[in-house]
DNA sequence: GCTAGTAATGAAGGGCTCCTTCGTAAGTCG
DNA sequence: CGACTTACGAAGGAGCCCTTCATTACTAGC
């Protein structure tokens, strides 16, 4: 909107290094005649722009690829380790941690036990205790951290501040940023647990390229992230998604048709009362097939709002239940298709627990592909 | 995204040419200074940049303003009149046509009568009359037209079929952008009516600078129009916001409280009874009070469901009903807050009656400025 | 009416980035 | 070992932007 601002020289070369960084990130090692035909610049200047990238710390040499025919071509390729990005999950049950280089390549990955009541030290601590597990496993030092992304229940306003969350008693009114700003000398983002798992779908799982997605958090507790216009669409107080919120959605009450049915054995504890019924609606079950289709009947009211609503290209079935996508896709589509005008493609996720830590990586990769990429931010850093 | 495509010495030219137009079109006449400063050029550089888009056509000097100390300098302006651009609202009642120069500025507005029930030539018919008066109010002629964008109820495929419409029988199934390329010889766009009405309300109404905003276009019909990010949501299918077929958002059945109340007089037309009751509840009517209650009642679900899923910074109330906003506007925000998580701005649509046709006019420059400035899209054309 | 002051103009010279072209280097294939 | 293929590196040229400076046109004050 505000950009006003016209280019001068150094822009240009500005914006080609940032080009050739970007083919570099997306198609691994390229030669140098690869590069200039991909970005459309001349092999002489791309030579420049890559001398130049290469002083920088941006982008290395790597050995050429030999058998073909003609002089083997030098290779380049972007320098991933050049830094290090973390993700963490902080869940009710589990604290998961990954570490990655900067295009979002796993390296590593811890998980932490706790439990929702345990107050806030504790959870601070395991926090801490599973990201130093991950630079332990991959042999990296906090100094090489360039940013830390961290996804969480309830909602959490732009400061990084949670401004709401049901389940976990320790997180209400906290300033999470500024607490683990305190644990990590970089850069810290907090995000929406259901946006992350929306924008690792988006990206890795089963909605990539998809422009418009709708990501369904289906479990013991239900949410969504919209991913809108291939970005991940948070909402002017970063509380979009909580469709759950409304009763008439029928979203709120939706998962005691599961845990209370009655091919829950007795004994079974509550937490695993959901997935006893769900199996059992699996085998053939009627009663659990009944309460499965209960669920799936309320479930549908505030998906198809969302559907309705914004028209999405698809809709990811994500969340713990995901697991049991056989039994509740098929219900959930044919509800769907009684409701919606067009009936948006609709898949189970893929990623599976990981599904968090994995959105939060690829939230650090994306912030970082922002800050690259934002015109007149400056000349490109040197890496160390 | 794929944006993977390295800049020329031509491109930084193409850049800035595009620049000093855009900074041209949202300040008025420049100098020569005034544009170096803004866009960040030297002053030697501007120079050759205008001189250039003089040649093009697109921009002229005007004379120089005096009364200023020292040398008096030459001032140009962005030629907003070398094209014209029309808008239309095909409603169900009327078919209102402006003109306006290609900043948005409207020079013509007419206004067509016609029946839902009349057979397709007739509405393309009274659209060609509603154009050309127009055209003759400003002494124009077809052939300066570069884009005429229309507004109609109904959901639009992206090349501009009617896919759905309820309203008016003769739309269901109907090439409307074919139908209208042969009358007119220009760009042809076709966009739901609501949709439109948003992006007046954001471009010059009170929804002017938000980011994510909610239009609710409540009357005898019910629709809504979405602003995300600060650009219109289609949907993946250009089926957004038909919150409408969902009962449970409750809708579809809203305006049947004000047409159904004991308040309206024998013998009042049916398309006039939602208003007798607005206008006696304004009275303090005590039925009509009550009939506005469960009316708002209904209205806030659906909106507390938008507002929940996509958390936006304003909702604007907008439509033929707009009209009682007094009447209507404060049990709506009552209801709302107690649904929402966090409670956006309500504002009433200032618009009025002309919302479509300006949405038109807004969708029409936004369409040429987004053709302006792709990247890659070769050279300036000649205007003229 | 004249002079001083102010601000825009226009032309000259320089630097940077990109392009094209060409001879040279380093491999594979027969 | 020679022919062929492909990449490398250097040289020369064009385009765009910048800075600098003398010139021009107008206002303000005496």
């Amino acid at each position: 909107m505000a950009d006003l601002r016209g280019g001068d020289l150094s822009r240009l070369r500005q914006l080609n290094s940032l080009t050739a960084i970007r083919a570099l990130r997306r198609a691994g090692p390229l030669t140098l005649s690869a590069l200039a035909e991909r970005t459309g610049l001349s092999r002489p200047s791309m030579k420049e722009v890559t001398a130049e990238l290469m002083e920088l710390g941006w982008v290395e040499e790597v050995p050429p690829s030999s058998g073909t025919m003609g002089r083997p071509a030098r290779r380049y390729r972007f320098r991933a380790d050049s830094g290090h990005l973390v993700g963490v999950d902080i869940g009710g049950h589990n604290i998961r941690a990954a570490l990655s280089d900067l295009d979002g390549e796993i390296l590593a990955e811890t998980r932490q036990p706790v439990s929702p009541d345990d107050p806030l030290e504790d959870r601070l601590a395991a926090v801490e205790r599973a990201v130093s597990g991950c630079l332990a496993l991959s042999r990296t030092t906090v100094e090489d951290l360039w940013t830390v992304a961290v996804g969480t229940i309830g909602v959490i306003d732009p400061e990084g501040r949670v401004v709401y969350s049901a389940a976990v008693p320790a997180w209400r009114d906290l300033d999470l940023a500024g607490e683990l700003r305190e644990l990590f000398p970089c850069q810290v983002l907090i995000e929406n647990d259901s946006r992350l798992a929306a924008m690792a779908e988006h990206r890795r799982g089963v909605a990539k390229g998809a422009r418009d997605v709708v990501f369904l958090h289906v479990g013991r507790r239900m949410g969504a992230g919209l991913i809108i216009g291939g970005k991940v669409h948070r909402g002017f107080g970063a509380a979009s998604g909580e469709i759950v919120m409304l009763p008439e959605a029928r979203w709120f009450h939706a998962p005691e048709h599961l845990n209370t049915c009655v091919s829950v054995p007795e004994g079974t504890p509550p937490e695993d009362a959901a997935g006893s019924t769900l199996s059992a609606a699996r085998n053939g079950d009627p009663a659990a097939l009944e309460a499965v289709e209960r669920y799936v009947d309320d479930l549908a009211v505030g998906t198809a709002a969302m559907v309705l609503i914004l028209d999405p290209e698809m809709v990811v079935l994500g969340g713990g239940f995901s697991r049991s996508a056989d039994v509740l896709l098929e219900p959930l589509r044919r509800r769907l298709e009684r409701s919606c005008m067009r009936m948006p493609e609709l898949r189970a996720s893929t990623l599976g627990d990981e599904c968090v830590v994995v959105g939060a990586i690829d939230y650090a990769v994306g912030h970082l592909d922002d800050q690259l990429f934002t015109p007149d931010r400056g000349p490109l850093p040197v890496t160390r």
